[in-house]
DNA sequence: CCGATGACGCGCC
DNA sequence: GGGCGCGCCATCG
């Protein structure tokens, strides 16, 4: 619902409103999310992430590399793994496999 | 203002 | 496949 995103960067807002779009059991890479704001800003969406303001409401823990591994976590990247593993995505080695849950982009357009 | 930093990505070896 | 180098962009000091 509504967060109070108002003492927050217009760069961040946009990348809390887009992660709170992922659906449950899928997930979104760092350049996907950058996309669909509209460059390259992959980078700065990991430094948004690391800065989450709202652990439980922004599941930061569904955006992963675009080579399908986990990616870093402000919380210990292993408690990133298990919470993927509770919403019963599949981790092989570390690695997730993006063709079965990457969401599209049109899901985080609107 | 400018240089440094970082939950990244991709091409090359 | 693993490791390295360079490019990317918003923030911070």
């Amino acid at each position: 619902m509504g967060l109070d995103f108002s003492k927050l960067t217009e760069f961040q807002k946009k990348v809390y409103k887009i992660t709170q779009k992922i659906p449950k059991g899928k997930v979104a890479t760092y350049g996907l999310i950058a996309e669909v704001i509209g460059n390259q800003s992959y980078r700065a969406v990991g430094n948004a992430l690391n800065k989450n303001p709202y652990p439980i409401k922004v599941p930061c823990h569904r955006v992963v590399r675009s080579d399908g591994k986990i990616g870093g976590f402000a919380s210990g990247p292993e408690n990133k793994e298990k919470l993927l593993r509770n919403e019963n995505v599949e981790i092989n080695n570390g690695k997730i496999n993006l063709n079965k849950y990457l969401v599209s982009k049109v899901i985080l357009l609107k």
